[in-house]
DNA sequence: GATTTACGCCTTTTT
DNA sequence: GGCGTAAATC
């Protein structure tokens, strides 16, 4: 029975939206737009053109925001403009990012101008977020249970893994990945398993729809859903049921939406019915920037909103205030190759700054040399500013961690596997997965034997056949099969046993916290021992670490009131990128995931043909568009200064691996007098070449010394490939961090926490690993926190 | 069942 | 060149 019980809905997850005041349509409906305004701080450093667009009415609205223009600021301002003047109250307004970070960022944003005293927030959100609320508290309309499970791309890769095996397809013929995507395609277009092939023609179609119809099938019947199920479940639930439309439409009165331009055919219907009563639609965006068409984004949607959303006003944000005037005619430059725009001309009142420079070096390693000797110059000029290494492809940032760690910068970098992404973190929200949603095929088999537990290839096999052929969860057919007398013994008692195991956290689920759970999950699977025996030493520490540091964000999501599905959907939904530390003085990114940011100074890396624009993103001319718009997008990150390098002999491999590249035509694009050293460009082989003989920097190579300090992580690197390198720098930073914070608190001692200021520590006891201190603060009251964690200074 | 070796691939990826 | 997966070993 501990199945039903699990099953059944915990505490009130759901619970999120507050039911609407009667009163609500009135107070809308004033007119309250028309009169001077009362609150002229929320207008006051606005341009025309911003204040135009906060100040807008009701009715649909476009803001076609240039790079830099302000337009975080005016949908910011416009929220608090609402809700200063009486439009709506907070919780009636509906923000929209693609990001968890840039929602972050908003309701920061919005808070600073509304200031503290508001009883309730608006609802800034990404769109995935958002419908996961949604469909916490409305999916057993279509039939799922409401503790559903959130599949990520590797629990979909596993789960199609299975369907394949099941199914006796080979994966050479459709691999994992490829076929995940052609279904994500599909989805994104709004075409369901049945209408595939239709819409979808190729050799391969039947079989692939086929396929997109069982991973349904067993999505449902696991209770789960992938990212685009979010989206495409929530939209449904909003078209099948009116009542249901017209009950969030009413609660949300204005809808805002960021960067609309990526928007794709779910999330344009999702809003399409959300604004069914009002047609408050304001959407921000630019087309210049739209560059995620390879996962969906129709950039159709901007450029055909005035015909979608009829009496729509369009605003034009064509003032920067970001980049110098020559940035922007770099960019302007590049960008204005492209058809398939709108069409701005940016410009700033910003000075014409310095000419960008352009680089070509003779190897990655060059490049990467160059880079690193310009960064440590600037930064000796200018110890605060910002700076960021961009490239189009992850591989690139190899040789400038390599160099950057070799020269003791620090930097941050996003590319690598993030918190929620690491595999012992995985490991324990998929326990967590299955105690909560025992139908949850893929986190259970991803569990069943890790720790081995003698539960093998056999007796798995034998589970998932008979679960499949009898259409029911692994985890009841689980339980029949701990107790058959046909298993053989050794089998039996190790499915037993792990039967028994999870019945007695099935049991628990109503009575303990998610992170008593955790601990009594590590405990009982004696996970961390697993963990000890790592090939090194420091691998091990760090994946213990992180388990702890799982406990303990599960213990703070507790703190804050949160239930265990939004801590769960919280970490099915976080990415990497939320990780990335703005601050930091140097910053490794990709083009694409340093939209939406900006850096004093902006490295432009790898510009070379094939690279950038890469040659499997060239075969047409819309690919190619969304090349260049990439390049517009890395460009416009710079404030104040622009390096762009290439190299003719980066070891490339595929085909033509070994032909010098030329440069990219990215470059032939930009009016020459705004760079200087683009002459450099013109061929890939000329005489300086001489003056460049290879690996000069072997003396560099620092030589680690042997006694006794492998605990030390002041010592010089060796790491042989990426994941280790950025293991050692993790170590290198938290070691540094230790040291500056390590005094020994006591009770009684007056401490500062970055978030909830002063205080006075109450009380501090050990629990097992942990010290947890208990500290009351003036601004945040009373708070437990983990002392390792807590980042304390003593007062 | 775990560890080792061989093979094949190789964009971007807000969620 | 390096990584992840898959068969091939111990």
């Amino acid at each position: 029975m501990s199945i039903a019980i699990a099953m059944s809905i915990r505490n009130n997850a759901a619970e999120f939206i507050a039911t609407p005041p009667h009163h609500m349509v009135e107070v809308v409906g004033a007119r309250v737009f028309v009169g001077i305004p009362k609150h002229m701080d929320v207008l006051a450093k606005l341009n025309p053109q911003q204040r135009q667009a906060v100040e807008h009415g009701r009715g649909p609205a476009l803001v076609l925001a240039g790079a830099g223009s302000g337009k975080t600021r005016v949908i910011t301002h416009r929220v608090a403009y609402l809700i200063r003047n009486g439009a709506a109250r907070p919780e009636n307004i509906l923000a929209v990012t693609f990001t968890n970070k840039a929602a972050k960022e908003m309701r920061e944003r919005i808070h600073a101008l509304l200031g503290p005293s508001r009883t309730a927030e608006p609802l800034v959100t990404t769109f995935h977020s958002f419908c996961v609320r949604l469909l916490r508290r409305e999916i057993e309309r279509i039939g799922y249970k409401r503790d559903f499970s959130i599949y990520d791309t590797d629990d979909q890769r596993r789960l199609m893994k299975q369907i394949l095996e099941d199914e006796k397809i080979s994966e050479k013929e459709f691999p994992p990945r490829d076929t995940l995507s052609r279904i994500s395609h599909a989805k994104n277009h709004n075409v369901s398993a049945a209408a595939y092939a239709g819409r979808f023609p190729s050799p391969t179609a039947e079989d692939l729809q086929r396929i997109y119809g069982i991973y349904d099938g067993r999505l449902r019947r696991a209770n789960a859903l992938d990212f685009d199920d979010l989206l495409l479940k929530a939209a449904e639930i909003l078209k099948r049921f009116p009542e249901v439309r017209d009950y969030y439409s009413d609660w949300y009165r204005y809808i805002l939406v960021d960067e609309y331009q990526d928007t794709n055919r779910p999330q344009y219907d999702l809003l399409q019915r959300l604004a069914a009563r009002h047609g408050n639609v304001f959407v921000v965006g630019d087309e210049d920037q739209s560059i995620y068409r390879f996962r969906g984004a129709n950039i159709q949607n901007i450029l055909n909103f005035e015909r979608d959303f009829p009496g729509a006003k369009v605003i034009k944000l064509e003032q920067n205030y970001r980049s110098t005037q020559t940035i922007l005619n770099i960019a302007g430059g590049v960008v204005a190759n492209n058809t398939e725009r709108k069409g701005k001309v940016l410009w700033t009142e910003n000075p014409r700054g310095e000419v960008a420079t352009c680089h070509r070096s003779h190897s990655a390693r060059a490049e990467a040399e160059w880079v690193v000797s310009r960064i440590q110059d600037l930064l000796k000029e200018n110890p605060e500013d910002r700076i960021a290494i961009l490239y189009r492809t992850n591989a690139l940032s190899r040789s400038f961690e390599d160099l950057l760690v070799q020269e003791g910068i620090p930097y941050a970098v996003v590319g690598s596997v993030g918190f929620f992404g690491r595999m012992e973190v995985k490991d324990m929200l998929a326990y967590l997965r299955v105690i909560y949603n025992p139908e949850d095929d893929v986190a259970l088999l991803r569990i069943i034997n890790t720790p081995t537990r003698g539960i093998g290839k056999t007796a798995v096999e034998l589970l998932t056949r008979t679960a499949l052929d009898r259409g029911i969860p692994i985890s009841q057919v689980l339980r029949t099969l701990a107790q058959d007398p046909q298993l053989a013994g050794r089998a039996r008692g190790a499915l037993a046993r792990f039967q028994e195991m999870l019945e007695s956290w099935m049991a628990k689920v109503d009575s303990i916290s998610a992170a008593d759970m955790l601990e009594d999950i590590l405990e009982k699977t004696d996970y961390k021992s697993m963990l000890e025996d790592r090939e090194t030493e420091l691998e091990a520490e760090s994946r213990i670490a992180n388990v702890e540091e799982l406990v303990h964000a599960a213990f703070e999501a507790e703190e804050r009131g949160e239930t265990i599905f939004e801590f769960l959907d919280r970490a099915s939904l976080s990415s990497e990128l939320d990780q990335f530390d703005p601050n930091a003085h140097v910053g490794l990114l990709t083009v694409h995931s340093a939209k939406g940011l900006e850096f004093d100074v902006v490295f432009l890396a790898g510009l070379e043909e094939g690279l950038f624009p890469h040659s499997q993103s060239s075969n047409s001319k819309e690919e190619l568009e969304e090349e260049r718009r990439l390049c517009y997008v890395g460009m416009t990150r710079a404030r104040r200064k622009l390096y762009l390098t290439w190299s003719p002999f980066r070891r490339n491999f595929g085909p033509g691996a070994d032909m010098p590249s030329l440069p990219s035509r990215f470059l032939d694009e930009i009016s020459p007098e705004l760079v200087e050293g683009l002459d450099l460009g013109e061929g890939y082989v000329d005489e300086e070449d001489e003056d460049y003989p290879e690996d000069t920097e072997d003396e560099d190579e620092i030589v680690v010394s042997t006694a006794g300090d492998r605990s030390d992580a002041g010592s010089a690197p060796s790491p042989r490939s990426l994941a280790e390198l950025r293991a050692y720098v993790e170590k290198r930073n938290a070691a540094a961090a230790g040291a500056a914070s390590s005094p020994i608190l006591k009770s009684g001692m007056r401490v500062r926490h970055p978030q909830f200021g002063d205080g006075i520590i109450l009380n501090r006891e050990s629990t097992g690993n942990d010290v947890k201190l208990t500290i009351t603060f003036s601004r945040a009251g009373r708070k437990i926190l983990i002392e390792r964690y807590a980042k304390l200074k003593v007062l």
